[in-house]
DNA sequence: CTTCATTCTATCCGTTCGGTTAGTTTAGCT
DNA sequence: AGCTAAACTAACCGAACGGATAGAATGAAG
């Protein structure tokens, strides 16, 4: 009855990923995404609902996948949690883009609070990070691993500031490596939070 | 022999520094510089050198700005550095702008490296932010309030992060109050550095 | 093999972009 | 006052933007 499709959506899709990640909202033409993608601007206006609505699905898959590598919430030990920040180093997902820092970041940055959309996903975003660094405090504490006067809530927001400058540094430098010193920094205080 | 001109190009750098600060650079267009910093487009070109020469005329004035605002190369106590960390709720220059976040991480972010001109003026950020906590925490371990095994270069690439981390929450969330839990993070962390 | 809904291609639309050009006004000098 | 160089105004430029339209191609159902 109706004709198929000849692009694949799951292409396109991680290709608007790529494409905005990299270079933003703004500054990724509805041409290129007709390039880069393999879909023409009559299919991203009629299966995608235009350019804004790409976007919004690809930060969405974004999301999806951070979900995955978010941080963990329950680490068995302080090590277990200082791991989580080298997987910027050799991360396990889309590492080709890894370089061009969060995609979400970028994209609070680029929208600047402006766009409900954006804001609605910035939440999921916040949850992900600092809510899992929260629990994963809370966690450690009740196994003894922090002392019991440590504040799960202060050192979940620095893990979390801490986490965001950390994308910013690799962005600006385009390079994952530029990073190093911020990781290793970062799981030095983790450690440090065992004594006293 | 001249006409004289009959715009104010201080008035211009402060309007242009306004714009992209709170827009960024793409999405500021040359009609807006016109109307809001009273030079016609004409003048743009011919006094200015075009957008980009304008825009980097005004990230130089930031930073100038920020020179006499970043933290302290030598303060007296911890107390001292954590309290450049509560200049963000009460900020002595352009208190307008600062809930737009760092005008310069707005900018790395918008150009992703791409930009020597841009680059070069990163350098001079990093140089006035972990630059001047590295200076500050030496001074500090030098007067004996840090103890003698602290790692300085850690520390300040610590608090070099975390800043950044404040500043992208700040813009995401347009207000400098949603910083404050990080401020607070940031200056317990500081004041847990002189026991040990 | 015809039918027909759907996806394709190929233009076309109005808008906005940064920048330029031609021509006018104006201030400082002799 | 008259001259001239600089700064103004206003119109224009080609290019790129996101999106819309008309018509051809196509594949599954009958």
């Amino acid at each position: 009855m109706a004709r198929s499709r000849k692009s694949d959506p799951e292409h396109a899709l991680q290709a608007a990923i790529s494409m905005f990640w990299k270079s933003g909202y703004a500054a990724v033409g509805t041409r290129q995404i007709e390039d880069e993608a393999g879909i023409t601007r009559f299919t991203l206006q009629t299966s995608y609902g235009g350019k804004m609505a790409l976007f919004l699905m690809a930060v969405d898959r974004y999301l999806d996948m951070f979900e995955t590598v978010a941080p963990p919430v329950e680490p068995d030990t302080l090590d277990a949690l200082a791991d989580w920040f080298t997987f910027f180093l050799a991360p396990p997902v889309m590492p080709e883009c890894m370089a061009y820092g969060c995609f979400l970041l970028n994209t609070l940055i680029e929208f600047g609070g402006a766009s409900s959309e954006v804001n609605q996903r910035a939440s999921r975003y916040y949850r992900l990070l600092g809510g899992r660094f929260e629990l994963a405090l809370e966690h450690l504490k009740r196994l003894g691993q922090l002392p019991g006067d440590f504040d799960v809530r202060q050192g979940a927001q620095l893990l979390q500031s801490s986490t965001i400058g950390l994308n910013v540094l690799i962005r600006a430098a385009n390079s994952s490596e530029a990073g190093r010193p911020s990781i290793d920094a970062c799981r030095s205080m983790i450690h440090g939070w065992a004594r006293s």
